[in-house]
RNA sequence: GCCUCGGUAGCUCAGCUGGUCCAGAGCGAUUGACUUGUAAUCAAUAGGUCGCGUGUUCGAAUCACGCCCGGGGCUCCA
């Protein structure tokens, strides 16, 4: 609704003719005419129908405050089509009129003129500041607030612990001594718990290591990345993607913007708990993806696939997904409005299949989070499913909760208020007891229907295969986030805190002690290689060990007099050593070199995003 | 959206019962000295419309009101 509200001393008119969508009116309601009045021109528009009380309420309220503030006691509602282009039905823009006149009526001597005439008026407007202004009422800016925000909490859950014979027992009943963090988990997922009384470690580190920022040029939870956050989330990413194709993915890559109107993802909009980034063009509306799986089923719609296809994988690293999070949950990149997730959709045969699939899905995720440095003391294990389902396959969630060799937290619904009927998800419990899931997979049954997708079996026929969404580390912002809050609890425990090799920014500080070491100590980072640098500004020795110790780099090598005359390295390597006493090696060149590559085998490379001298480098903050 | 805390030098912050301890400290930067052997070398210099606006006052970083931005919390979390 579009309101030109202006204060008068006189406003008068007079209907002439009527147009097609005129109101009926008695010959007397023709003519009027108010004196020190507020004049309210009003349009209403083509999205005031979705919900005409709310605009009738809005709308009088700030007619009224206005005449409150310019001390007005009589209001003329003049119905004034040319305030806007994109105009409702003339029934509902005479209901909502109306339903302001009655509003006001309450309070207010008003008058309205009638809608659909030609109209003569004369208007004397005051000329006071307040005397003229324009209002837009848009209700909740258009949000869509979707059916599965609103079955969540219709939802009932059962929460229980499975062990690893298999019992399921009430969650408060369980006996968690020795699993303390599955306590803290379950509280978490329970009772919602989460007065917390400081901010988590990884915000100041983050930052501090010259990570990851915030962007307050953006919205919040959309961050910044400098060079070594970069390099951290790229080596996770190209990991994540080698994992995936070793699972035998296929690569895709799909659109970041969708078609709000467009039919199958309209309903599938309904179907998933998160609100959404929207944005215009020209005149379309479109929402920014908060997952992969539009991309992905739309492809697989258009597919030709043969039973032989199948399981059938597709992945993509989604950068960005979008999720419109709450204000107040965005803290340093634990959740985030726009975030890196790697995203597998697979589409199997049958139930049988995806189960099995499933189950591989669960152990690849296993080895991934293993991979880069999570192991299983570090999550905790919920599995989620549907009653029918459990009832159908006890044996196979026995299975996995006997995969992983620890008891897990299970929450079963009576109803399939969501479209999977299984899923697990691996949840990481911070210092401050805050738990945020890291991989996870599904069972989705509903979407193959939504989005037309099939497979031709044996016998030619069509059929719908079961899909499976998985993401097999979780986003990459969050495993980073996990990452420093582990290095941060092992620094609580008296720990030096670092990450893996394969992910430090700097593997190699080499820190030359007088100007006359700098030919050596570039000579070893090129028969080095890895991503070595070297500290050459015009510091004290002391100074720069520290300063390498603040950057978490796993290897430091001073190189002076003796180590130029006997070619030998003074390593002190990091992993071994305590806040106390550095653990210091004499090594070579080459078993420094042996060292590091077995160390970093089989992980993700790249080379120094920064340059190699220190001297030359800006800082971020 | 609501509650709450905050915005002072590049960074982290002190000052905030209004007036010469009010424009400060540490780090960083720059320059000079030192050429250094395992966790912060010494000295000097430069840097700020104290978030923006309005008001109160003889006088505002300091008090009041409004606005903008950020942190934390609540709501939420397939």
């Amino acid at each position: 609704m579009q309101l030109l509200l202006i204060h008068s001393d006189y406003i008068e008119f007079e209907a002439k003719r009527p147009t097609k969508m005129a109101e009926e009116i008695d010959d007397q309601a023709r003519k009027g005419r108010l004196e020190e009045a507020l004049c309210a021109f009003i349009a209403v528009e083509k999205f005031d129908e979705d919900d005409p009380e709310a605009v009738i309420s809005e709308g009088a309220k700030q007619i009224s405050d206005l005449a409150e503030q310019v001390h007005a006691d009589r209001i003329m509602l003049y119905p004034y089509a040319h305030l806007s282009p994109n105009l409702s039905t003339p029934a509902t823009a005479v209901k909502i009129l109306k339903g302001m006149q009655e509003a006001l009526s309450r309070n207010y001597e008003v008058m309205r003129a009638p809608f659909g005439w030609y109209k003569a008026f004369t208007l004397s407007c005051k000329g006071h500041p307040l005397s003229e202004l324009s209002r837009s009422i848009k209700l909740g800016e258009g949000e869509v607030v979707s059916e599965a925000l609103k079955s969540e909490a219709k939802a009932v859950s059962y929460w229980k612990i499975m062990d690893l014979d298999g019992k399921m027992v009430d969650a408060d009943k369980f006996d968690f001594t020795g699993h303390e963090k599955l306590k803290k988990f379950t509280n978490y997922e329970i009772s919602k718990a989460r007065a917390v009384d400081r901010v988590p470690p990884h915000v100041e580190l983050m930052r501090r290591l010259e990570m990851v920022d915030y962007e307050p040029g953006s919205d919040p939870g959309n961050m910044r990345y400098y060079p070594k956050g970069r390099l951290v989330k790229s080596l996770l990413e190209n990991l994540v993607l080698d994992k995936a194709a070793e699972m035998g993915a296929m690569e895709v890559e799909t659109p970041i913007m969708y078609d709000m109107e467009h039919p199958t993802l309209k309903k599938y909009l309904d179907r998933f708990p998160a609100r959404q980034y929207q944005i215009e063009a020209d005149k379309k509306k479109l929402f920014l993806r908060f997952a992969a799986c539009f991309g992905q089923f739309l492809m697989g719609h258009d597919m030709t696939i043969s039973y032989k296809a199948m399981p059938l994988r597709m992945f993509e690293i989604t950068r960005y997904s979008f999720r419109r999070e709450q204000r107040g949950e965005l803290v340093g990149i634990r959740r985030l409005r726009a975030f890196t997730m790697p995203d597998m959709h697979t589409l199997t045969r049958d139930m049988g299949q995806a189960m099995e699939e499933f189950r591989k899905q669960y152990e690849a995720s296993i080895a991934v989070l293993k991979d880069v440095g999570l192991d299983l003391g570090d999550y905790e294990v919920a599995i989620r499913f549907t009653k029918d389902f459990y009832n159908e396959n006890k044996q196979f969630i026995e299975g996995l909760v006997d995969i992983v060799q620890k008891p897990v937290l299970i929450e079963m619904w009576d109803d399939r208020f969501f479209y999977f009927v299984l899923k697990f998800e691996f949840n990481f419990v911070d210092t401050l007891d805050k738990a945020s899931a890291l991989s996870t997979v599904q069972i989705d049954v509903e979407n193959a229907e939504r989005y037309d997708i099939a497979y031709v079996d044996e016998a030619g026929e069509k059929q719908r295969p079961i899909l499976l969404h998985c993401s097999p580390s979780g986003a990459i912002e969050r495993v980073i986030y996990a990452l420093l809050e582990k290095a941060a609890r092992e620094a609580e425990q008296g720990k030096l805190p670092m990450l893996p090799t394969w992910l430090s920014p700097t593997q190699v500080r080499i820190i030359p002690v007088a100007e006359r070491h700098q030919a050596r100590a570039l000579e070893v980072v090129k028969e080095l290689g890895f991503r070595t640098d070297i500290d050459d500004r015009d510091e004290t020795v002391s100074k720069k060990i520290r300063d390498a110790g603040r950057e978490w780099v796993p290897y430091v090598v001073v190189i002076g007099d003796d180590e130029q005359a006997s070619g030998q390295l003074t390593v002190t390597v990091r992993a071994n050593s305590t806040p106390k006493s550095p653990a210091k090696a004499k090594m070579s060149v080459e078993d420094l070199r042996r060292q590091i590559s077995s160390e970093t085998a089989g992980k993700p490379w790249r080379r120094l995003p920064l340059p190699v001298r220190l001297s030359e480098r800006p800082r971020f903050i």
